[in-house]
DNA sequence: AAATAAATTTAGATAAGTCTAAAAATAAGA
DNA sequence: TCTTATTTTTAGACTTATCTAAATTTATTT
């Protein structure tokens, strides 16, 4: 009755290599036993072994001392599992009435469901979506990330227009700052004034005006008009 | 950002407390440990250890060498499971596409998902359902199972006209059987003859003519006109 | 370049869940 | 009832994933 998937990897193994797959990217060079350990909130002799096993299965390519990085395979099996995390946020928000700043704890326990027919219809049902609720890029099932040119809110200048397209922090916290100001993704954004001194911004948003401070600036995404 | 869930059971756990649930429903009288052994695919010794723990956690009446039952906390947590599992798969079926012979495994998986939030929601995009693909009912919140009177088409005598509400066996073989022979939950069946010798019948469905073995009649609920 | 600091790995331990083989308890048969 | 068969439990081992503390390697500093 109960008789044990043979997924291919543990939920432990899928979450170290979504780490690793997220910290390559945001540290170019090769990734750190401790920075995986600071990400996942474990110590690194645990990373360390599991990198020895991620190692053995071909998913990382790894020298003692020196950090690893993924291997194809192992970009492959990330990208799969950031897939399904992100398909499952889509579906949270866009059929189950999440919010935005309460679907990343779920869709962590279902990224790990194993069953291709289900990502295939779940991702049909919600139309191919190719951004997430957070607008962060879905890669398809080759591993390609669909690109989107953004910038941060912070490196525009006065007089840009923008439309609101992405969070670089998804931290609740931040989420909810702009649940309450009216800012989402959608959203037209139109830099007014820039304070140079502590870099806040003096923005236009529905109309209303609205100061954002250097923290919130350079964590929103806008995609300008070209 | 890999915290682990605090859930209250591991998932081997809440393994054991359904496969308990149902054999105490089917079995009547105190479950042994070779049946649960056996209904789990799994050694006897491994069914010892748990029920120890389980029994620990107050969630089993167990005695040495005299089987278990559950207690009501214990039957409360199958029942969650049970719900969950239930409501996933006509979430499969109404809203993915799946047929009822797919829905088994996957469930299997996505029941131990701990979000009530998300037990909730999908309930109510699916209209509060009463019943599973299968025609198995689903407890509501509080535990309690919905009653339908049903009975075993291999009951009903010649002259009898029902409407299909259910299957015994679940078996994707069976299923299939079903299935190419057009027998789904919500067909009118008639019973137009009985065989006393193999007990197969004779039996009237979309004003088709179909016979069915013993083994058919005897997996299928039918709720009879009043 | 030697000494110190930081990062990483190793060694050994723990917990959950499982297994095999042996021991103990219960049930069944003569 | 005594003996045998069946069921259940115990004892000890294994695997995965984790940890602490100690050892080792690499990096930094004077």
């Amino acid at each position: 009755m109960f008789e044990k998937f043979q997924t291919m990897f543990s939920d432990s193994e899928e979450n170290y290599l979504k780490t690793i797959f997220h910290l390559e990217r945001s540290l170019k060079d090769g990734v750190s036993t401790n920075a995986i350990a600071d990400q996942m909130q474990t110590k690194a002799s645990s990373v360390t072994d599991m990198l020895k096993k991620l190692s053995e299965k071909q998913l990382v390519n790894y020298i003692k001392y020196q950090g690893v990085t993924l291997t194809e395979k192992g970009k492959k099996t990330a990208a799969a599992i950031i897939r399904k995390h992100r398909i499952w946020e889509v579906f949270l928000v866009e059929k189950l009435d999440f919010n935005w700043d309460e679907v990343h704890d779920v869709a962590e326990q279902l990224e790990h469901i194993d069953s291709e027919k289900l990502i295939d219809q779940l991702d049909k049902l919600l139309n191919y979506p190719k951004f997430d609720p957070h607008g962060d890029p879905i890669p398809n099932k080759d591993g390609n990330f669909p690109l989107r040119d953004k910038q941060l809110l912070s490196n525009l200048k006065v007089g840009d227009i923008g439309v609101c397209v992405g969070v670089k922090d998804t931290s609740s916290d931040f989420l909810k700052y702009l649940d309450k100001h009216g800012i989402a993704l959608g959203k037209q954004i139109e830099i007014l004034e820039k304070e140079e001194f502590d870099k806040s911004q003096k923005i236009k948003i529905d109309n209303q005006i609205l100061h954002v401070s250097q923290q919130i600036a350079s964590n929103l995404f806008l995609k300008t008009k070209h």
